[in-house]
DNA sequence: TTCCTTGCAAATACTTTGCAGACTG
DNA sequence: CAGTCTGCAAAGTATTTGCAAGGAA
């Protein structure tokens, strides 16, 4: 945690209180959060914060590269995970019962290649999410 | 179009004016549309509809599998593509100008194999969306 | 002390729902 | 005619913005 607060630091942002909550929410999360999901999590734990704040601080982070902004498929919101420790990845989601797994995995160096080469763009990011039915809900 | 009729008519939908109108641009469309721009086309136009009828005949149509309903990469709102004619395909999106380009390509028939022998869950579908910046914005 | 950050209220964007009348087959 | 579909109004959900007070360094 002292090394993201240094980051923060060097952009001029502060380690506030609620930001160090939203930090260790995501630090200890299993799978990535919703913004309503954390302000949950924080309510349970009696932390002293409003929605609003969440969001901020998600984006603060999210523009300092401190945590990944993604989408799950079709889900129709936004949900953030921490990059510190973790290696790029992507998801699978239930349909039935909602639950993210992980997935180890990406296979698209080679194919970013290819699609610099034939659309000339410069690829930035891209999101590859997947959704099926987890061994349960079958 | 007749052959979509069909498709509608055996789900026990009726073929009506409004449903014909988004289709055709769907058809027409360069690129996965939003609701609002599908909307603004019609209004363009002098098509008479409302923008909650657009919206339940993408909704019906989705159910129907006529159409794909797709997010692209952190832009935080739906789209959709008329799957007839078309093959499987992923996108990519410029972050400058917004413009939204054809990947005539996927990468993920061995993965999704993979992925349902590791996490035990049957793969329904997978969102695959790239954004960058296009030679203009470079 | 500076100016970043927060809470609260309110606004905005996207999408869905309720209902009575209109239309399709 | 039966049942689907539509427009209009309103509600619901996700997210952003304005502003004055509070807090970090």
């Amino acid at each position: 945690m002292a090394k993201l607060k240094d980051e923060i630091r060097a952009a001029g942002k502060r380690m506030t209180r609620t930001r160090q909550a939203v930090l260790s929410a995501l630090e200890g999360a299993k799978y990535p959060l919703s913004p309503t999901e954390l302000y949950g999590q924080l309510q349970a734990q009696n932390v002293a914060i409003d929605l609003v704040t969440v969001y901020r601080n998600l984006t603060t982070l999210k523009e300092l590269g401190l945590v990944t902004q993604l989408e799950l498929h079709q889900e129709g919101q936004f949900r953030y995970e921490i990059k510190e420790g973790r290696e790029h990845h992507h998801h699978i989601r239930c349909k039935g019962c909602g639950r993210i797994v992980d997935l180890l995995l990406c296979p698209l160096k080679k194919l970013t290649a290819f699609i610099e080469q034939e659309t000339r763009f410069v690829v930035g990011d891209h999101s590859l999410e997947f959704s099926g039915w987890c061994p349960k809900c079958q």
